[in-house]
DNA sequence: CGACCTGTTGAGGCTCATCAATAGGCGTGG
DNA sequence: CCACGCCTATTGATGAGCCTCAACAGGTCG
C-alpha cells in the first residue's frame, strides 16, 4: 500500500494563500509568461487552494470529477490500480502541471494520489469551455501541455515495453531530472526523490525486490546513487548513454493555469 | 523489418477524390455533427489526398512536419525505433484519427507507418492557430480527441507493465474490436487484422515467437482465433473476462478534421 | 522452380517474480 | 531512556516467463 495512515482530512483554504497574480510558480523560465487578461481568467477559475498530506488520493479511479488541479508545491502521481492488486503508475505530477482532464462527464480512468505533502490550485472544469471561446491562446497553450504529457507517456512505453530493468530506472531519473531541473529544484546532479522501493517499481513495471537489485547495479556501476530520498546521478551523460535517453529535446515552454 | 519494399512514392491528389463537405466518414455515428461554417473552415485546411501504399512512412522519427492528417482510410501505426533496432508500436491510427501534432517547431518524436494501403487527409499545421482563434469548439474538440487518445496510451501502459504475454495481447485486440466497431468496421465477432507477429510483438513488448505461442495458446482456449489476416473473437466478455478489460467505456463522440 | 516471407516448434539460457529471512531506521509507548 | 512494532532495504534460493537461436513447413510471387 502506498498510503498506509493516509486517513488525514484535506485542508481547503477558502482564503487563497497564493493569488494567480502573484504566483511565484508563474515566473519560473518553463511557464509562459501571461496576459494580464489570461491571469484574471485563470483567477475566476479557481475556486480554491487545496492542501493535503502525502500518501493522499486527490481523485480517485472511476469516480467523476467536476474539479482540475495544477499542482502548486510537492510530488503526486497519477497511477492505475488493478483488480489483482496491482499499480501501475502513469506520470509523474510536478509542479505547474495540470491534472484532472477528462472528457466531458466522464469517469477518471487513474488515480492522483500525492508523494509528499502537496497543494493544489483547484479550477473548475466547467470553466474549460469558456476558456476556449474566450482565451484562445490560453487554450492552445493547455492544447500544448497535453501534448508535451504525451510525448513523456511516448517514451515511458518504450522503457516498459522495450528495456531491461536497470535502463528503465536510468530512464524513468533522467527524465525526472530533466523536469526537476527545468523547475530548479535540482542543482543538476542531486534531487530529492520521494520514492520509496514499491513505489519505484510500480512506475517502472518490476517487482519491488528486483528493482532494488538493479539499483544496487547502478550504485556499483557509478550511475544512480540513491540514498534515502535523495538521488545522485555523477554524470548524465554517461548514464543517459546507458539507458539510451536523449538528453535534452525539451525546448518548449508551458502554460500554468 | 516492417517495411521492406517500401520504396514507392506517394502519389498526391491535388484534385479532391473527396471533398470535407460529402466525407462519408464525417457522417458516421462517433463523429459529432458539424456545423457548415466548420466544414467550411476544415476545408481550407486541408492540402491535399495523400494516397500511401502498405509499408510506408507517413512520418519519420526525428524531422520535422508541417503537417497533420487525418486518416481516411486503411490503417497505420505510431511507433517509435529504437537504436538498437528495436521498435515499439505506440498507437493504432483508425479510420478518422488525428496524427501528426508536435509542439511548435519540434522534432516528431515517432514515424507514422501504414499497415495497408491507406489515404490521408494533409492539413496544414500553420492553421491550428487560427482554428484556436475562430473555431473554439472545433478547437475544443480536438482537445478532447487528445484526452482520449492519452486514455488509450495509459492503458496501454498498464498492459505493458503489468500483465502477462497472452493478457496483453487479449487486451491489445479488445481495444482495437472496440473502436473498429464504432467505425462500423466489424460485425462485433470478426475483423480485419492486417498485422503479422512482428507487429504484434512490437505492439505488446514481446518477441515474435513469444506471441506466436501466446496465440496458440488464446486459439486452444477458444478466446481468440486468427486466421490470415482475420481475427475472431468468439465471446468478447469471456475475454474481457480474461484479460481485465472494462468493456465499453468509451461513450464519448469525436471530432474528426 | 526457387526465393522469400510468415508461422510453428524445440532447446537452452537469461531476466525477473516470488517466497522467505534478516537487518536497519524511526516513531511510539512504556 | 530503552523496548517494541512497523516499515523499508537487503540478500539468497527457487521457479516461471520470456528471449534467442535454430530448424522446418507452408504459402505466395517472381
Amino acid at each position: 500500500m502506498i498510503g498506509p495512515r493516509a486517513k488525514t482530512t484535506a485542508r481547503r483554504a477558502p482564503a487563497l494563500p497564493v493569488g494567480c497574480r502573484a504566483c511565484p510558480l508563474r515566473r519560473k523560465q518553463i511557464f509562459r509568461q501571461l496576459s494580464s487578461g489570461e491571469v484574471d481568467f485563470i483567477s475566476r477559475m479557481k475556486r480554491c487552494h487545496l492542501q493535503l498530506p502525502a500518501g493522499e488520493e486527490l481523485l480517485t479511479q472511476g469516480r467523476t470529477s467536476g474539479s482540475l488541479y495544477t499542482l502548486y508545491e510537492g510530488w503526486a502521481v497519477r497511477l492505475r490500480q488493478l483488480p489483482d492488486g496491482g499499480r501501475q503508475i502513469l506520470d509523474f505530477v510536478l509542479p505547474g502541471d495540470l491534472v484532472g482532464l477528462v472528457q466531458a462527464h466522464g469517469e477518471i480512468g487513474y488515480s492522483v494520489l500525492t508523494l509528499t505533502a502537496a497543494s493544489f490550485c483547484e479550477l473548475d472544469a466547467k470553466t474549460v469551455g469558456a476558456m476556449f471561446r474566450t482565451q484562445p491562446s490560453l487554450a492552445m497553450g493547455v492544447f500544448e501541455g497535453r501534448i508535451q504529457e504525451q510525448e513523456r507517456i511516448d517514451a515511458r512505453l518504450v522503457m516498459l515495453g522495450r528495456m531491461p530493468a536497470a535502463e528503465r530506472i536510468g530512464h524513468l531519473l533522467l527524465g525526472l531530472r530533466e523536469r526537476l531541473h527545468e523547475r530548479g529544484l535540482t542543482d543538476g546532479t542531486s534531487f530529492a526523490l520521494p520514492l520509496h522501493g514499491l513505489q519505484l517499481a510500480d512506475a517502472v513495471g518490476l517487482s519491488r525486490v528486483h528493482v532494488m537489485r538493479a539499483l544496487r547495479y547502478l550504485r556499483q556501476h557509478e550511475l544512480i546513487m540513491i540514498r534515502g530520498r535523495w538521488a545522485t546521478i555523477p554524470s548524465v551523460p554517461k548514464l543517459a548513454h546507458f539507458s539510451g535517453f536523449a538528453v535534452g529535446n525539451s525546448r518548449a515552454k508551458s502554460y500554468i493555469l
